[in-house]
DNA sequence: AAAGATTGAGTTGTCAATCTTA
DNA sequence: TAAGATTGACAACTCAATCTTT
């Protein structure tokens, strides 16, 4: 048998699962809340960071500043933010969950952390550790890989708990 | 300051990082091959499996038969594949790739494969047996999740040689 | 001119309805 | 009927062009 043209090691065939199972990715309906993927990781991020602008958002979610801008526009009509102009410097969008917003967040975050518990909790302890080294470790790569170090950044993050 | 609303651990942050990162999801323009994700893991899967139907490739890529339909159109308009209703059931579209299809399919092959190697030479020996075994317990418990066991299943697969 | 946001055209995916063959 | 494939209508993204503000 010939070798495997494409890669076949333990991340390909994790992307496959992530990829196929609609857990992690897909628009979800639940709770009453229909929201695309990307509506609801907007709704996070904002959570966190009020008074975000567009480009910032659009950043954070890796996302066009067009794509942004219409996302934006369907959160607004839903009334789930607002968008207002910087009075400082109109060129910017600043954002705000409304409340409705800020309840859609909770509401939704609630789910996504039982989701990852859930997944969790059917490791083992070993299993579990090995898990948070090793892709802890692979996300590092992938920042060398994807934005190679300049001279004058800062490559180290703060260790994080979990 | 308040707990995270949304699961902030090293899964997520990867997820992130992936969907950032376009080295893996984004389509490719290298090596003069103009070709979307899904093209090229068509071609992928049909340089190692060679007669599947549309179905089986919708199967193998976890794309609606529709997209596989349009996609393949693609592929054999691009001379890269020939469709045939198979003789002993009229209803099968049978898929084969052309010898442009397998001289590409090896081309894209090479790259992807390189960047795998790339990647990983950038961990140490013990991030890399952490990633491994860490990453296959997670794929198991996806599985879990994503398709609970029914009594009349068979959920084991013949193991696959690579 | 340049930065932020918006609008227009095209791509890739989904679901629902239809066509074809068994 | 039903399975496989196709077609139609729509969603969410991209890139390129434009509008607004500095």
């Amino acid at each position: 048998v010939a070798a495997p043209l494409f890669p076949d090691d333990a991340i390909s065939r994790l992307i496959r699962r992530l990829v196929r199972w609609g857990g992690w990715l897909e628009p979800h309906h639940h709770h009453g809340i229909h929201a695309s993927l990307s509506e609801i990781l907007a709704l996070a991020d904002l959570s966190t960071a009020r008074g975000l602008t567009q480009a910032e958002l659009g950043e954070r979610l890796a996302l066009e500043k067009s794509t942004v801008s219409r996302l934006v526009t369907g959160l607004e009509r839903q009334a789930l933010l607002t968008r207002e102009r910087d009075p400082a410097n109109r060129r910017f969008v600043r954002l705000q969950l409304t409340e409705a917003g800020q309840q859609a967040a909770e509401r939704i975050g609630a789910h996504f952390r039982d989701q990852h518990e859930r997944l969790l909790r059917l490791l083992t302890p070993a299993e579990a550790e090995a898990l948070g080294y090793g892709l802890t470790a692979l996300a590092r790569v992938i920042d060398e890989l994807a934005a190679p170090v300049s001279p004058g950044e800062t490559p180290a993050q703060p260790p994080a708990a979990g």
